[in-house]
DNA sequence: GCTCGGTTTAGACTGCCGGTCTAACCGTTC
DNA sequence: GAACGGTTAGACCGGCAGTCTAAACCGAGC
């Protein structure tokens, strides 16, 4: 299929995001969908394959936006460890501000993981920035030298502190988040005390 | 319902693992169950309610097992810093100990977290240990004083590095594991060099 | 104002699959 | 041997994703 989807009804898809967030991708009948979004079945069918492809789209714009927002901040000026916290604050802010699609992507991304197209633009918008910065970072000297599962460490931690928020309070503060994520990805959670067993 | 149900059928379900692992939950068919696990239908349904009560059974044996290590390492004597790396090393040897069951979890965190049951034991087992261990850390001066959301980071640290050499490597390398994302935690990425923006 | 392409739509229909029901069967206990 | 709990096959039901048909609709070009 993949013809391109004409504005009106993209803009009307948003709609039904609610649905996927409280009630996942297969537990949304497509029925819901219609009556949510005012599109009917047979016009929805005739622009998309499946439900699968209308979930997929929904979360397409998303990465998108998210994906160019990581890149830009990964490729602008200053040490890999400013331009990693420039990073933090940019999937954090993409976070806050678009809270229903990031909760919808990351409260299905066991499915999302299963379509190869969103998977590939999670790793893409995540996870490769990031891992990047951490090469980069210990070749300027202003990172410690780290393996590659490192970048996932650090995207659990910004990711999860986020879901947090919304959950909890249903939005992020994006200062102070990207603040003590920051600081305790950059300084840890260690005082000067007594030193235990770490490598 | 909530029979209890009979060992030989509970020793055959873990059959099942790998089906919800591939297919998700939802796409797992009841059929591909009763071939996997050579129980039949009619009994499946006699002992559990529906496919989501298989689902959460397997998944409640993974959290009880989780829930006790965990509580047995936060338990233990030390500085709320060292517990806090037993409670990581536990966690991380849990994963180790059951990598199917734990990928079926987190690959279905958002159906799991659907069922209120699962959902509780979750946060039982991961989130307030170490919750609490953060607050008790930075009364024995062992640990910053940070807020409750830090205790999302750090298990979201630690869940998806397991997880990334869960489906890298397909086991994960226990010790490393926990001496990486230990110092990541406690000491963070920083060098010595150039002070940037960090709160 | 007619035709022609793509789009929109209603509504009936198909097929898959989770879950139910029935009724038989089996082993144990009293 | 009656009663009971567990086990099983197989027919069945209902819900829902996705298909099909065929009828409108609508803008562009002539």
């Amino acid at each position: 299929m993949s013809r391109q989807v004409p504005p009106d009804i993209a803009g009307r898809l948003p709609a039904a995001l609610h649905l996927f967030l409280d009630q996942g991708l297969d537990g949304t009948r497509v029925d819901a969908i219609v009556a949510a979004t005012g599109i009917p079945k047979a016009t929805l069918y005739y622009h998309f394959d499946s439900k699968e492809a209308i979930f997929a789209f929904l979360l397409r714009e998303l990465l998108d936006e998210l994906a160019e927002a990581v890149d830009a901040a990964k490729r602008g000026r200053g040490t890999a460890r400013e331009r990693l916290v420039a990073v933090i604050e940019a999937i954090v802010g993409a976070m806050a501000a678009n809270p229903t699609s990031c909760l919808v992507l990351l409260s299905n991304l066991s499915r999302a993981g299963r379509m190869p197209e969103i998977a590939g633009s999670v790793q893409a918008a995540f996870h490769a920035p990031v891992e990047e910065l951490l090469v980069e970072g210990s070749r300027d000297g202003s990172l410690r030298a780290t393996g590659p599962a490192t970048a996932s460490a650090v995207f659990g931690a910004v990711v999860l502190v986020s879901l947090h928020h919304l959950i909890m309070t249903g939005d992020i503060p994006v200062r102070a988040t990207v603040d003590s994520v920051g600081s305790l990805l950059l300084h840890g959670l260690a005082t000067g005390a007594a030193e235990g067993t770490d490598g």
